[in-house]
DNA sequence: TCAAAAGTGTTCGCTATACACCCATGG
DNA sequence: CCATGGGTGTATAGCGAACACTTTTGA
């Protein structure tokens, strides 16, 4: 059913049934510290030309969607085999007014301080979540479901440090755990649920110039976090 | 760019680039009141022909893949507007021998009571989830996928209720989650848990014949258990 | 009368939550 | 010296987990 056929006139691809166009598109959060970001790069076409999108493209025909949305992170940002999960299809069939178009959204976690793209003089840049514009096609319903989704997998495995630099005070942790739960936690609360779950390693380093008070550098310790979740261990916030 | 051009041949749709093919695949679970099981369809073509696969087929170019999903699990149950949820698309290249499809994987949490299909001498059948056979294409690695999905979704949502008949006693229930997740709760603790959730009400009949005691029946409160939620609650398992 | 299934508590320990105190630093 | 931020502790309430007693019914 449904040969393919390369028809006689070249740089044609034929089926017997149509077929829609499948995109990967991605939802690219960073975190600066404080707040939620996400990168998104300014259409330089129409339709929607000028409004701010999701960065993403066309899959191609021999990679799957995961390989494709990888590749277009590594183009956007130049970061090689970032975190990323696949978490929507969005299939609507107007989304897009030229043709029939499918995308498969995933999710990526960076750093925003490994990432070279994104600075102004360019056409792609970091956005609060609370900032974000209007957005083209159907990609503000993506970014929400993203959102959605982000919240939702932190109470199954501490994605959150795939977005802290590798070094990091205990209340940037608490500000990303905020930003993407939307609550608030007690300080002291916080740091005895940390001391308890013994996932952070306390570093020599303190830091924090410009404030009152030295703060200590932890990193995340992947390798008690596996043991832990090895003992059937269950990640609540 | 990829124009569609119905051919000069008739039946022809060209593109400027390939297109691959793509198919919506429903994993359809029901309830026995002792185990979850899943409806598979044997396949009476090749590839793959004697082998029982999910039930799925092409997405129309008029509709979104839920209800291209919907419009499936109809055609096979005979259900209408069942609960359905998107939960993965699966994109590996040679996923499908004859040609490049991709499958956007749904699973449906339907009754069985209500599901016509599914008898012998049908080509259809409810398997128990440790008794599936090795399926067509990947549609293992979808099921696997299904279930996992399903036992972190019962985090968030009630979703056990759409797999019980209206009414049920503790024991389904019970039942019900320990098959969704995998472990064994103490009888009394469920029970006193369901009591103070308040999101189950008693009905005056009793049932089980067959059995020693009577059971009470009980229904699920969607009423109530939005309340609930509506106040901030999580539901925990 | 006994075993098996089902309704209903009780107790204990841990965790979430609320809250307090001390230290360091810059103005 | 005091306001602010940060490290650490304590008390209480509520939930999870382990466990006991009673009733009903079929064999």
């Amino acid at each position: 059913m449904d040969e393919l056929n390369k028809s006689e006139e070249g740089k044609k691809y034929c089926y017997k049934y149509p077929h829609p166009s499948v995109t990967t598109d991605c939802v690219i959060f960073g975190f600066d510290g404080a707040k939620l970001r996400v990168l998104l790069v300014q259409r330089g076409v129409e339709p929607y030309k000028g409004r701010w999108a999701l960065p993403g493209g066309f899959l191609k025909m021999d990679e799957c969607a995961e390989d494709g949305a990888l590749r277009e992170l590594q183009e956007e940002t130049g970061l090689e085999g970032a975190y990323i999960r696949q978490f929507h299809t969005f299939t609507a069939p107007e989304r897009d007014p030229r043709e029939r178009v499918i995308t498969i959204a995933y999710y990526a976690l960076v750093r925003m301080q490994e990432v070279k793209g994104g600075d102004d003089a360019d056409d792609a840049r970091w956005f609060a979540l609370d900032e974000v514009p209007q957005l083209a096609f159907d990609h503000d319903q993506i970014l929400r479901k993203a959102e959605q989704t982000l919240r939702q997998q932190i109470h199954f495995e501490p994605v959150g440090f795939e977005l802290l630099p590798e070094q990091f005070t205990i209340k940037e942790l608490q500000n990303l755990y905020e930003a993407i739960l939307g609550i608030r936690f007690d300080r002291r609360n916080f740091y005895n649920k940390m001391k308890r779950l013994e996932m952070l390693e306390q570093l020599d380093g303190t830091v924090n110039p410009s404030q009152k008070k030295e703060a200590f550098l932890f990193r995340f310790n992947k390798a008690k976090y596996e043991e832990l979740k090895q003992k059937g261990f269950r990640l609540e916030f």
